[in-house]
DNA sequence: CGCAAATTTGAACGTAGTCAACAAGTGTGG
DNA sequence: CCACACTTGTTGACTACGTTCAAATTTGCG
C-alpha cells in the first residue's frame, strides 16, 4: 500500500507520539510490550467473551474488531481496531473477558502481560498519563457512538461509520484518500450500527442515490464529505486535544 | 438517608479501596484532590459541552449525569454519576468539553486541576493503575449500554436501567433494598435509553402489568429481579474483577 | 389554591425489521 | 476449466416496534 512503511519497533509508541514527544527511555519501555509477535488469519479469535484473559495486546498490522453477543444471538460490534491500538485493556481487569476480539483481516498482534502495565507506570509515570489519555479518546469515541445509536437515524449511523473508518484508516496510512475499501460486510456494518444487513444495504443505496457516496468493486468513495458529516453529526475526536498540562519528561 | 454516613476525607479513595487496600500515603494523596468543595443545586451545570474545561471533579454527594446534545436538539444521557465518581476525565484531554455535566439533585463536588492527575501518578504509580482500572470499569458499563441501545428492545433497556441504578445506589448506600426512588423523570429515562418519554411510560406500565416491578409515589420496587435481569441481559460489572496482578504497595 | 411540570392514554404514522427470493461474487475440488 | 457450494449483496412485500401528536390527568410545589 503506497511505498515503504517506516517500521518502528513500537506501534503503540507511534500512536502516543502523535500526542506528545516521547523520550528515548519511554520509547524503549514501550518496545518491551511488543517484543513477542503472533500472526492471525482473518476470522481468527484472539480473545473470547466470558473466557479467561491474561494478556493485553498491541495490534501491529491488520484490522480487528471487538464485539459482544447477546443471548438472543445478536451481535454488537463495539469498536474497530487499527494498527497501534492497545487491545483488551478493559477485559484485563476481569477474570473473564468482557468482549471478543476477532481479526477482520490477516493481523499481527503483540501480546503482553497485565503486570507489564503496572511495571511500565511505575518506571514511567508520564506514560501512565498518556495511556489514560489514550483510553479516554476511545471513551469519547464510544460515547459518540452511544449517542448515534440512541438518537440518530439509520442513514446517519451508516454515514458516521464511513467517515470514522476513513479517518482512522488515514491515521495509520496517510495515502488513504476519499476512496477506500471498507473491508467489512454489510452484516458487520449492521452489527456496528445496530441495524440489519438488509437495512444497511438500503441506506448505502440511498447515500449513493443522493450523491454522497459512490460504490464500485468493494470500494467506497466519499463524494461529499461536508454533507456526510452534517448527516452524521460527525466530530473527529483526534482533533481539539489539549495536553499542554502533561509535564515535560524529567 | 438512613443514619449517619461515614464521612471519609476522600470519596474517590473509598471507591478505589473497594478494589484494593490503599496505603495511608495513597489515601492522603487522594485527599488532596478533594480539598476544595463546591455546592450545586439540582439542575445546575458543572461543565457544558463545547465550552472550555480546565478541571476535573470528584462527586462527593448527590446525583449527576453527563449528556450530549445532537444538532436536532435531542439529548443522549451518557452516564449517571454517583458519590465517589471521578467526573470530566475524558473532557479534560480536550480544549473543549465533550459532554455536559449536570446535577440531578443537590450535589457537592470537589474540583481539581488536570495537572493534579499527572502529579498523583508521578508520586503514586499504583494509583495510576487503579485510576486506569476505574476508567475501564466505566468503559465496560458504556459498552454494555452501547449493546443495549444497538440490539435490545425498549423494555429490556428500561429494565436494565432500573437494575443498574439500583445496584449503583446500593454501592454507595448499603441501606438501599429492592425499593428505591429513581430520582429521574421519564423524559430522562428516555434520554438515557434512547426512547421517547411516552414510550418509557408504556414500558414501565408493561413491566408493572407483568409483575416485574411496582410503582408508587415516585418509588420503584423490583419485584422479580431474576426475571428483570433476564429481560435485560444485565451483568453487574462490579463483580468478577481480577486485580491480583496489581503489585503490592512499596 | 393555582400553576407548571410530569405522567398517562389513545390514535395515526413511519422507520427499520422480517421473510423470502434471487443475483453476484468467491473459493474449492473434481 | 468448470461445477458446485457458500457467502455476500440486492430487492420487494409485509409487519411491528417505537414515534409523533394531542389531550386529559396527576403530581409537586411556591
Amino acid at each position: 500500500m503506497g511505498g515503504l512503511e517506516s517500521v518502528s519497533s513500537s506501534c503503540f509508541a507511534d500512536v502516543l507520539s502523535e500526542l506528545v514527544d516521547l523520550t528515548g527511555n519511554e520509547r524503549r519501555a514501550l518496545e518491551k510490550l511488543e517484543e513477542r509477535q503472533r500472526h492471525m488469519r482473518r476470522g481468527a479469535v484472539l480473545q473470547r467473551e466470558n473466557e479467561p484473559c491474561n494478556e493485553l495486546f498491541v495490534l501491529r498490522k491488520g484490522l480487528m474488531m471487538s464485539y459482544v453477543l447477546l443471548d438472543d444471538g445478536s451481535r454488537q460490534i463495539l469498536r474497530f481496531h487499527f494498527p497501534g491500538d492497545m487491545l483488551g485493556v478493559s477485559s484485563a481487569i476481569y477474570r473473564e473477558a468482557a468482549e471478543t476480539l476477532c481479526a477482520l483481516a490477516d493481523c499481527v498482534v503483540c501480546p503482553f502481560d497485565r503486570s507489564a502495565l503496572s511495571d511500565l507506570f511505575a518506571e514511567h509515570p508520564r506514560l501512565a498519563t498518556l495511556v489514560l489519555v489514550y483510553t479516554q479518546i476511545e471513551r469519547v469515541a464510544l460515547t459518540d457512538r452511544l449517542a448515534a445509536l440512541g438518537r440518530t437515524s439509520a442513514k446517519a449511523r451508516v454515514a458516521a461509520l464511513l467517515l470514522d473508518l476513513r479517518s482512522r484508516l488515514r491515521a495509520t496510512d496517510k495515502s488513504v484518500t476519499n476512496i477506500f475499501a471498507l473491508g467489512l460486510t454489510q452484516e458487520e456494518v449492521g452489527d456496528a450500527t445496530g441495524l440489519t444487513a438488509v437495512h444497511v444495504n438500503r441506506m448505502l443505496r440511498q447515500l449513493e442515490e443522493e450523491g454522497l457516496i459512490a460504490r464500485e468493486g468493494g470500494k467506497v468513495t466519499l463524494l461529499d464529505e461536508r454533507a456526510l458529516a452534517r448527516a452524521a453529526n460527525y466530530v473527529n475526536r483526534y482533533e481539539g486535544l489539549d495536553l499542554a498540562w502533561i509535564p515535560k519528561p524529567n
